[in-house]
DNA sequence: AGTAAAAAAGACCTTAAAATCTTTTATAAT
DNA sequence: ATTATAAAAGATTTTAAGGTCTTTTTTACT
């Protein structure tokens, strides 16, 4: 479904949130322990959501990454996904059949719609903070972060 | 989603129905044409497909991909997801979530779980031979096989 | 000014999925 | 029996995702 990249950036964010809301500014190394995931690569990834404005970094002493009054708005996970990986995410055929679409179906198409559909709306409704207070309020658990 | 080597699979069980209904028995060299696949890459696929006993093979002339009696009972789409994907398809978190199940949500599990639910039904109900007949109805096309 | 801390950037490596090439085995027609 | 045909099997290659290592740049503290 979604790349491990993509699984990664999202959780990525919960943890710069839930540490923004300590009063800490997390760096990658405590991003990747929050997450469990790899140091090197979570920078990397990191890289690209701050090149896409989504959170911001600053470098050197006391830095990392947070989010500025502009991203403080809410981030949603469609923007994380449809960033990370691309637009044609929300309307390819999930069956591989070529020129899928409402005129044009696959032999699928109009029972799959429906459910691509719910999914894409499940991400434009979530965001970085909606997952993260459900964290905090213990309704959900983030793997490591939560223990 | 699904992989692009469970996406020939389904195409080319597919390719093999059609062609039977037209008293042909594909080699795998029709069927990757017919679905516009690598011809031995779909060859692999094939013997995956044959070794689960999802359909059967003659080798020599004359020979090719064809359903017995046996296999000429519904093939759902799940079964062929299965085999080619692993068991944990169905159940593992769409967000990458470590422990992820009912009892230990993740911050999106009970949204979420109804939508893969979905998937999966639409995976038990709809079969190969289902997907075949809407193509022959022309109610769908099938890429290059429609053509 | 010098140094330590941290992200950015670039090069590189590893792994798994996808794809290809070659040889072997089975089948049927001549 | 020989030959043509077709799948099975095995080895290899390519590509892309995932991951690592090293160097550079920025920042703040002393």
């Amino acid at each position: 479904m979604l790349s491990k990249t993509t699984e990664y950036a999202i959780r990525a964010l919960v943890s710069v949130e839930l540490n923004s809301r300590k009063g800490q500014r997390p760096g990658f190394k405590t991003i990747a322990r929050d997450i469990d995931a790899p140091e090197q690569y979570v920078a990397k990834i990191m890289q690209t959501l701050t090149r896409f404005k989504l959170l911001k970094s600053v470098r050197g002493r006391g830095g990392g990454f947070f989010f500025t009054e502009d991203n403080q708005q809410d981030i949603f996970l469609y923007d994380v996904v449809w960033i990370m990986e691309g637009k044609t995410f929300f309307t390819r055929c999930g069956f591989g059949f070529k020129h899928c679409d409402a005129n044009n179906p696959c032999p699928l198409h109009n029972e799959y719609e429906p459910i691509r559909e719910a999914f894409t709306q499940l991400l434009k409704k979530e965001t970085i903070r909606s997952l993260a207070t459900k964290i905090e309020k213990g309704e959900a658990v983030l793997s490591r972060l939560s223990v």
